[in-house]
DNA sequence: ACACTTCTTGGGAGCGCTCCCAAGACTACG
DNA sequence: CGTAGTCTTGGGAGCGCTCCCAAGAAGTGT
């Protein structure tokens, strides 16, 4: 009977679950939806008539009646391709999922190109399309975070734009990280270590060169300017900062590079120079990536718990999103993850 | 005044638009749908009125009203970490994004554990979530893609499960592009030509095998059982397969893995017997990954058209879905695509 | 036994849109 | 100039659900 019901047509609606229960209408929603006040006996009607329609919520009526969507978007900018590049994407997916699994929770994935489309992006977001957006690879001057705020979408950022970073963020420690990169140097002896820095409008980026410079600052160092070579996250740009390098201080004894990517490019100048790794010239990553396992040597690394970060941003999103719905507005969670050095033989 | 309405609480709606339009809801309605029943002044009146007002359909509303969700879902299986470690999973993002680009459907993604879990999806993805489904990285038992066909929900899958696979399907040239590997191997003098192979319960690992053979075959060379190795495409199941084939056949001169990371694997192996790439021994894997670009020496690989599945895969869906909609039912597409062999320095 | 609370419950209203019917405006043709 | 289309157009009905009010049931205190 309920499956002649299910092959006629439509899948069983509320009304139908409530006539199969002898129940209200209004008494069938509140026992779907958790509701306390129902009598146990009532609840146990409507479950069973539930499961014997297998009964599922329609989830547009849901969305319109309720005026919320039980969905959240994932903003990716598609231009990066360097973050597709890195095992990076997936982590921060898997993260997000687990987080979500076991709630009712829809994750919308956005490719989101450049900034006109941006814009756009959030007139359709906010359009009753999600309750809530976690934003990715954000870079400092992306339209998108300040438009959601204006518009009261709740909102969580991975990283930072800046250190005055007002949306709710979840980063890892740059700082750290690149600090104990930087303190592994020296305890093995390094003395001129360099380091290539990613872009430095990307905060992140930033936060590793502060971490550099402090670590060598701490250990007494002489900070010469000539060890930094700015590149941009790419592999060629990481090459082309290692031959400045070499130019400016044939002395040097390690580098710091922060990206696995970079790292790559560096590794390939070094080898051509004729240096050996580690032996001559100690490299140290970033990310951990899949590329750093694989380099020869396998290359130290620092490890960022990027499937924790998604987890967290989901987690956080979620939170904002029931503040939210019952008006308060609470402080602006700010997470920072740690990192970890993986050392491998490159180091 | 559009500002005010806007401020004062909710988005404008098709009647808000038709009033200030001056026209009837109806009327609205068709317009925003791109109906040739109206003519172009009121076509034009209304779309002022919707740039002015700045409306955005309501989803829920329409899904409701319309009957369905204007959403895909892309299904990734999250147990499967090697699905994940590779860039395939983001090109196919990135394929399935440029393909809806300029549509209307949302992409959601679902990461569906284990087949209990897959089963309950059945249920939730007929139940007016989404109007198609996009299978990746299905194994052959998988119970998920024949629920689906039984639902009757508009369904493509990468790859296959099995030579007869009855849904619509984009696959790329396993067969081709392993002969082309061995083919390479061929054309270089080399005779003693070994396969690591992946889990031949995946469609896609037995045709890699079966293209081996066929070029092994073709070339008159002794089809030796003892040079065909079976691994489940990990790392570590690649170095095993290695070791077991240099045991076997020590006088090996050329090793087709059916991915890059078990030629990881397997390198590693060659490398500790002392033997070097591709002097000694000549090394092809398969996937062309950042693994393959940053081995010592760089890998040949059969490059996949990854994100070109993921446009295709989507382009099929859409097909498939407004064909559902018109109750037609045309032919299953079941697409492949060509592979193309990456040389670089390690054959 | 009576007046009050407190629990449950049913069901109307309405979310914003699409579908579709019927009516009005026009055109064409005999 | 009338009749039969052909275009446009307005707006009712209804999609399935949540919200909320009012009413009935049950329990409390005196």
């Amino acid at each position: 009977m309920a499956a002649a019901r299910v092959r006629s047509g439509g899948r069983p609606t509320l009304e139908e679950v409530a006539a199969r229960a002898g129940v209200g209408r209004g008494t069938a929603s509140r026992v779907i939806n958790g509701s306390p006040r129902v009598s146990a006996q009532t609840r146990e009607a409507v479950e069973a008539a539930v499961a014997e329609l297998g009964y599922v919520p329609n989830r547009a009526a849901r969305a319109l009646a309720g005026n919320r969507t039980d969905a959240i978007a994932l903003v990716v900018p598609e231009s990066e391709t360097r973050f597709f590049a890195e095992p990076y994407f997936s982590d921060i997916v898997r993260g997000v999922g687990a987080a979500l699994a076991d709630t009712e929770m829809q994750l919308l994935l956005t490719l989101a190109g450049n900034d006109r489309e941006r814009r756009r992006l959030a007139q359709y977001l906010t359009a009753h399309r999600v309750d809530g957006v976690l934003l990715v690879s954000v870079h400092a001057d992306d339209p998108l975070p300040d438009l959601l705020e204006q518009l009261g979408m709740p909102s969580v950022i991975s990283g930072r734009r800046h250190a005055a970073e007002t949306l709710p963020s979840v980063d890892s420690d740059n700082f750290e990280g690149a600090r104990a990169a930087v303190d592994h140097f020296i305890a093995r002896g390094r003395r001129s270590i360099a380091t290539i820095t990613g872009r430095l409008d990307v905060y992140g980026a930033q936060r590793r060169l502060d971490g550099y410079r402090k670590a060598i600052a701490s250990a007494g160092l002489d900070p010469d300017e000539r060890l930094i070579a700015p590149a941009d996250f790419s592999e060629e740009s990481g090459a082309r900062a290692m031959r400045e390098l070499l130019a400016r201080r044939p002395d040097v004894d390690a580098v710091f590079a922060a990206s696995d990517v970079m790292a790559a490019g560096a590794r390939q100048v070094l080898r051509e120079s004729g240096r050996r790794i580690p032996d001559d010239v100690a490299l140290i990553g970033f990310d951990d990536s899949a590329v750093a396992r694989h380099m020869d040597p396998p290359l130290t690394s620092v490890r960022q718990p990027i499937e924790e970060m998604g987890r967290v941003m989901a987690a956080v999103l979620l939170q904002e999103i029931a503040q939210h719905h019952e008006g308060r507005t609470e402080e602006r969670p700010r997470i920072v993850l740690p990192t970890e050095l993986v050392i491998r033989e490159s180091s």
